[in-house]
DNA sequence: TAAGGTTTGCGACTATGGGGCGAAAACTGT
DNA sequence: ACAGTTTTCGCCCCATAGTCGCAAACCTTA
């Protein structure tokens, strides 16, 4: 699990680290802005996931002059390693170096809103490649959530949901053998939130028939 | 469950209704900006809960200037009535006339936003007066949720996630007789999110004692 | 004081969904 | 063939929520 950071080239926090992000034009949407100035750095066609996270306005955020910023939370598949410019790179969100502004904060509340997100919805579909088998959706799940992950918990939730279906494949076993895993996809790419896990619910029978 | 709508005094959307809010002043933070406008309608010491909702960006949203806003949801308990000033008013939320601006589809966040943080939060307590019956928390839970909630559910829920309480007392029986109420509290004043719900959990036991 | 109506409290049972574990299956390489 | 590895799957357990019904506690009226 990395996050996409760039060098900033002016003052303030010249020569930090800071999340890729610009000033609004005017006329803009919020959304189109952050999608052209990340286009600067990488290629935005990857994105699979982009969600509004909060708008920041503490006076003293940024040192010089008065700012907003309106963070977003974007994802990009795994499997995908799109070119960087020579003062982007990625860094793995575990060991992050000092940010500028507030920018840790945003990573901690994009963090935070990704580990909530897997639990309650079909995102993951934005981290994982159109197939993968069920461990390394396990190794993805683990990275983002930050702890272990059973696989065959995880295969029997999201098989339950409908979050998850089979495609029939399967992946040739990898270079130390062992049994080779079966391929599987997700339904739908967009965000599906799993409800259901609303806990007080309206009465009635149950939703989902075990089939 | 009630919303606080002003009549719109200039253009554009001149005497339409809308929720209240106004220009962010330099140097503000964004809360103090809205707790600033909210107190030239009612009292804001009564806020029992502010919580930033989204940023709208469309440059269409305003049809004069291109401008951005940011919404927040407000709550108060039930059992208070402030004094409003003749613009405006509180209408029930299910039935609101048309909104100015895209002032509906914040209406619909905020609910939207009330309505899941109900079930896995301690947010309610924003909702309820000090102390109450399960039975008056019930229909705040329901008006809320939009559909009927079970009172034995809800006290048995919220006990065992150790979010409400006994006081000891109990209220006096009602006109119309019936048994008298135990009268319970929120714990805590401030927002906790009631994990247990992060469904593919860490590995491990269980977390809450039956006690 | 007894009876009838009303509301709350509570225990028992059910349903659902997640977690853990271990055996069997399906590979690779020696 | 056999050992080592990884995946798959069935089985059982437990935590938590939903439903139901009866008993308890209170009022009013007879």
């Amino acid at each position: 699990m990395q996050t996409l950071l760039w060098q900033r080239a002016r003052e303030p926090f010249k020569g930090r680290w800071s999340l890729p992000g610009g000033y609004l034009a005017q006329h803009d949407t919020l959304e189109e802005s952050i999608r052209r100035h990340l286009a600067e750095k990488v290629d935005v066609r990857e994105l699979s996931y982009l969600e509004q996270l909060e708008t920041l306005s503490d006076p003293k955020r940024s040192p010089q002059e008065w700012q907003l910023a309106t963070a977003y939370l974007g994802l990009i598949p795994s499997d995908i390693d799109p070119e960087l410019p020579g003062d982007s790179d990625w860094h793995p969100v575990d060991d992050l170096p000092p940010l500028a502004f507030d920018h840790d904060s945003i990573v901690l509340a994009g963090r935070e809103r990704l580990r909530a997100k897997l639990s309650y919805t079909n995102l993951g579909f934005a981290l994982a490649p159109d197939e993968f088998t069920i461990s390394e959706l396990r190794d993805l799940y683990a990275a983002a959530l930050g702890h272990d992950v059973s696989a065959t918990n995880l295969q029997r939730v999201l098989l339950r949901r409908e979050v998850l279906e089979a495609t029939g494949r399967q992946r040739a076993s990898g270079p130390t053998g062992g049994r080779p895993g079966s391929l599987f996809r997700f339904r739908t790419p967009e965000l599906e939130i799993t409800d259901q896990f609303a806990v007080l619910r309206p009465p009635g029978p149950a939703r989902l028939p075990v089939a």
